[in-house]
DNA sequence: TCTGGCACTCACACTCAACGAGTGCCAGGG
DNA sequence: CCCTGGCACTCGTTGAGTGTGAGTGCCAGA
């Protein structure tokens, strides 16, 4: 395995971390290869060209900046960037204009759905890369009301109400015929006995009651059990992660072959690696960073991802994040994505 | 203006055209600028490379053809395309293992969402092409029913079912505080009233009957009213276009630099470039077709657009098609495209 | 009217040399 | 001991020059 970013760290003289910084930073500003004297002249240090070449390659050596061919100036490796990250980094605040302009766009009379389209593309707005959000998880959504609502025949369509706002409805088609006194009757009886409560307990608990009720009641009282566990928890599995701004990853000299950008937007419209990806984040305490190869997925290798947990009442709800080429300006991103997921969760939380 | 493709069909002598089409073809197929050589013996008139120099000179005297350099061969122009469109081309039919998959992934117990969902994907899988649809325009939706569910305090869920299946719920924020029974009462009234009307109607209806009623219910039920129509028609202006398949437009070597797909991807972001052409096929009859710059938008100049109207109950309510470059297998795409907008309507007519 | 022949054009691929940015290494100086 | 200037070397990039081949236009003859 790779060394700890932070032994690598202290291994590293004082003057070489200075310079690795000021490549990183030279590089991520131009996309350029950096040489030592480019670097010479903007570091600060006051060091010829040739006392940095020999740092240069020890930093080679410690495989933390490569060549791409022998007369081009170095680049940093993943490794390079991520003690960069992890040591080197100072993050800018965001402009606070932007900040403003984040608050303004993620504000508590929004729906669910339109806080997380708005936080997408807040996210790649202000980062220029792809943004995208997971939605926020409903294990723990509270079922505030039930009601049926007879269409016609042994079609019912089943209202679910979340957390006071969110609602889901279903058309369920029941096996036989009920009356409207009979539909009000069972919606009173979920209500009484299940409101308040998330949905798995409300199911455990309708599964107990069984024996106790009439049969009848208990098919319809499952089925809008499972209707509620379809809608809130299925849909989980699906329409779970919303993305922006994909068409600013066209911009980067570094992805721009229509190769890596047709994998690239294949891994979008699959989701699949993505959300493991955004899903291995969602214990972890504030941002995280995955630099080049360090995803684990082949079609981000050219890429990084900064993502951010974000929680509703203390509790993490969902994760945040931008997917850029691994050259990005760090010290902006980061804070951003920060940002973002607090207000995100905010504007989510205050909503009553 | 350019010369009516008939007139032009008339002027060209039988064999101009057997050339014309062999051409095309043999372009669609390879992707190469054909040469005098190929087309004589690929066309199957027994003629030398010069005599067909001869007609080729002539047809691109006409504007049908054009050489990208002097020693290429030559390929379509857009007036050439449509010509071949218009007066040689033979459709195949789809082949019937295409259209019985079809059939299994347009049923009616899909719901409108998912119905054109998988119209757009199922375009896109079987043309290899960016696939989208319009969705439904509901001004003609009959309102089935109506229900006010009482949330907290001044907050009230409105429900809207239209078409016996269709629901749209919204929340809405109330100036005073209405009983439970009040509710019932205006839904009951607004039921009795509006009931298989559509929705201009009931507004309508609405307005017309205000001073006969008492205020306050009067503001509910325009606020219904209101809710109905914004989220029956508002969405239109909105989330009403679906895409699949925009990865394909990749793979086209005529449309591979990043630019122009960054281009495209942009149109596809905005919507309203497309929504604009789409909408300007609604009245057509049939399969309508633009090739290159004929559809009026720069960023579709590589590009030929394929749409076709579907109706329910023989009334077109939208347009579906697919998007890729020019040169595209005309034969196949236009009755894929054909049976996928008579299949999606059938699919949304017989349900009930 | 069709055909073979011929001169011509032009994109493409290839080679070659000049250039220059950058490197590694070494010897001399603070 | 570390820093520095110098020097030879590497290697990608650029541009000019060249050959090749597919394809054309035109013309004279069948």
């Amino acid at each position: 395995m790779k060394t700890s970013p932070t032994t690598q760290s202290q291994a590293l003289s004082e003057r070489a971390r200075l310079l690795l910084r000021a490549l990183v930073e030279s590089y991520v500003r131009d996309g350029q290869p950096v040489g030592s004297r480019t670097l010479a002249r903007t570091a600060g240090l006051d060091l010829s060209p040739a006392s940095i070449r020999n740092v240069m390659a020890d930093l080679e050596d410690l495989g933390l900046v490569s060549s791409p061919h022998t007369s081009a100036g170095r680049i940093p490796t993943s490794l390079g960037y991520r003690l960069f990250v992890d040591c080197l980094l100072e993050v800018k605040p965001l402009d606070s204009a932007e900040v403003r302009a984040l608050k303004q766009r993620l504000t508590p009379d929004m729906d669910t759905k339109a806080l997380v389209e708005s936080a997408s593309d807040l996210l790649s707005a202000i980062t220029q890369m792809a943004g995208m959000v997971r939605v926020p998880r409903r294990d723990h959504a509270a079922l505030s009301q039930i009601e049926f609502l007879k269409l016609s025949g042994r079609q019912v369509l089943a209202i679910l109400v979340m957390n006071k706002r969110e609602v889901q409805n279903r058309i369920l088609e029941l096996e036989r015929e009920y009356s409207h006194a009979e539909l009000q009757q069972m919606a009173n009886y979920l209500n009484q006995h299940l409101a308040g409560r998330d949905l798995r307990q409300a199911r455990e608990q309708v599964l107990k009651e069984m024996k106790a009720v009439r049969e009848h009641m208990n098919t319809l009282m499952l089925a809008a059990i499972e209707l509620g566990e379809k809608a809130f928890c299925d849909d989980e599995g699906g329409d779970d992660l919303v993305f922006a701004g994909q068409i600013h990853l066209m911009d980067y000299a570094e992805l721009s072959s229509v190769e890596k950008l047709r994998n690239l937007f294949e891994a979008f419209n699959e989701k699949r690696q993505l959300l493991t990806l955004l899903d291995s984040c969602i214990s972890a305490e504030g941002v995280q960073i995955f630099i080049g190869q360090e995803s684990g997925h082949q079609v981000l290798d050219d890429c990084s991802v900064v993502t951010a947990p974000y929680s509703v009442g203390g509790r993490i709800v969902g994760v945040l994040g931008v997917i850029g080429p691994t050259r990005m300006a760090y010290e902006r991103i980061i804070p951003a994505v920060d940002i973002t997921a607090r207000l995100l969760g905010a504007a989510l939380n205050s909503r009553n």
